[in-house]
DNA sequence: CTGAAAGCGCTAACAC
DNA sequence: GTGTTAGCGCTTTCAG
């Protein structure tokens, strides 16, 4: 069989008895640490950590699954309504599972009731797309439920990129090509888009262009949803040489709309999109979030939550990638 | 944690030293066949399998991960430019997970090379979406790889949907509320789609109704590429008063288009759809595909491949869901 | 507060 | 051919 065949890991890889042996403790004592155990002398925990942080050790799942008889189990809440089959959560719900499990966790969705709380508690959530007045963070932290939000919200633990930087950086972009009225396609549904239009709106600032209230359509997240926006709003006439779709998604909508009213992209009009989805924007100047990096940072401070450390909250960087839907102005 | 509160799965979970006490065996030779290994009495094996099958044993992922060292793995392969991000293969690759992973084994996704082979042998396969003139199965005999197939081929094993009765039963459908000229809206790429209008030709035939080419539409698998295919040829002024979308992705699309092109659904056009997709197809009539059942007969045929039993390939029912996107002909 | 040791379910030598 | 047994990496009594 073929798996016999792959190198072995285990060279790779530090133990629970290596941890053990370096912090000069026994296995038992690390595995108290590991999982957070009250009855751990001070000290003797932070050389545990010590010895695991020099050591790069992880967990290895399957060994805890067995002595658990149970998966330790994070959690996965959407908030209601949310698009959970949409390929960027796909993607998203990859690289959290990958982060997960090499932290020792397996990671599984937890249904909302009809309020948006989550149906089950498990040892720690991952909270995606929070909004305003979202009652989870406070639910959870009634039920002493470690958790890490993927978005931003006062006073909670979370890590998000950073959306007005990338709604800044889109509209730069298209200034810095001499376009000066840009049509905004999106929606003020989620933190997330309200931040990159935050971003659009100071990156015309910046760049002295003014802002037209008219050049901004909301509508629905999908392609098809951006499509027919778009296409409604060109029959009206209005003039603008420049799209800024808050989505990749929105993005593909708005080139089919605009090549289907007769404009050329790039050539009559620039286009860029958000977040730089494989599959579907392949050839879409737009703005790539480090899924990955997301992913692994709440891994990260999802541990720390379960610790009980101090708060962190941590935004990652985005990357403007240039492809060919974006064009200097006539 | 919480974890430790949730009722403990073992009392219901046959192990192996179960089925070695019920097989009269060491638990050394249950493991030999569970794996397939030479050497074992064909006796003793049919009787360990005798008692597997008794006890309902499925071997713990865990533990054999644990013991292999390394996760035994299923490759899972798509085609060349398969939508791996669509909704529909989200859901389905749920679905296979799950099933493979109570059988003892991780599904991981495979990359495929330029000509569409695998860039990697796993212990088995599963590959998805096999069209004509595909080189994959020819490709993995030729390797020794067992696999199996999602959709169908002659000769090799294969799990699929009854596509072909799905269509015959949305047209039918159709047919019986007294729709006569019925739109097609597809395209005509893969197995799945080809045999879906198999079934609508066939309907109509069964229904007395002659099948005009006109009334057939290919485009993309997207919602904005039906949308866009439809609207076109509402354009045309062509004549009909229900459609077929091969899919939901297609029927939303078209419902949408009806309706940006004056006809109400139901009340002037009939659409119905084919997946059942949640989240996308909430009101849609649709034919409704068994995943969680096609997942695990994927695996259990593929535990056959890998203990080199006869082919067999099964198809799988679908079922009519009638919903509020199709109504008697006015 | 910490160490020693048993055991989670399974595989893989090594005997017989 | 088949049984026996030592681990895989980790958690968890139970002593101390």
């Amino acid at each position: 069989m073929a798996y016999r065949d792959r190198p072995n890991a285990s060279t790779e890889r530090a133990t629970i008895q290596d941890v053990a042996r370096a912090a000069g403790v026994s296995t038992g004592t690390v595995s108290r640490v590991i999982n957070n155990r009250k009855g751990v002398h001070i000290r003797t925990r932070e050389a545990v950590l010590a010895a695991m942080e020099r050591l790069a050790y992880q967990p290895d799942l399957a060994a805890r699954e067995l002595s658990f008889r149970q998966a330790p189990r994070i959690g996965l809440s959407f908030p209601r309504g949310h698009r959970k089959l949409a390929p960027f959560m796909t993607l998203f719900g990859e690289s959290l599972s990958a982060s997960f499990a090499s932290d020792g966790f397996h990671l599984v969705e937890i249904a909302a009731d009809e309020d948006g709380l989550p149906l089950e508690l498990t040892d720690a959530m991952v909270l995606f797309g929070a909004h305003d007045g979202d009652p989870r963070p406070a639910f959870l932290e009634r039920s002493a439920v470690p958790f890490v939000l993927i978005g931003h919200t006062e006073g909670v633990r979370w890590v998000a990129p950073d959306d007005r930087d990338g709604g800044f950086r889109a509209t730069e972009h298209l200034a810095r090509l001499g376009h000066e009225r840009i049509l905004v396609v999106g929606g003020r549904s989620g933190q997330a888009e309200i931040d990159r239009f935050e971003g659009y709106r100071d990156a015309l600032e910046a760049a002295d262009l003014s802002y037209d209230p008219d050049l901004s359509i909301d509508g629905g997240p999908t392609p098809l949803d951006a499509y027919r926006a778009v296409r409604r709003l060109l029959g009206r006439g209005l003039n603008f040489s420049a799209v800024f779709a808050l989505s990749d998604e929105r993005a593909l909508g708005a080139v089919a709309a605009l090549e289907d009213g007769g404009r050329r992209v790039p050539t009559d009009v620039s286009v860029v999109g958000f977040d730089d989805l494989p599959e579907i924007g392949s050839q879409l100047t737009t703005i790539r979030q480090d899924i990955p990096e997301i992913a692994a940072t709440a891994a990260k401070l999802l541990q720390e939550a379960m610790r009980d450390e101090p708060i962190r909250q941590v935004r990652i960087p985005v990357e403007l990638v240039r492809r060919s839907t974006s064009a200097r102005r006539r």
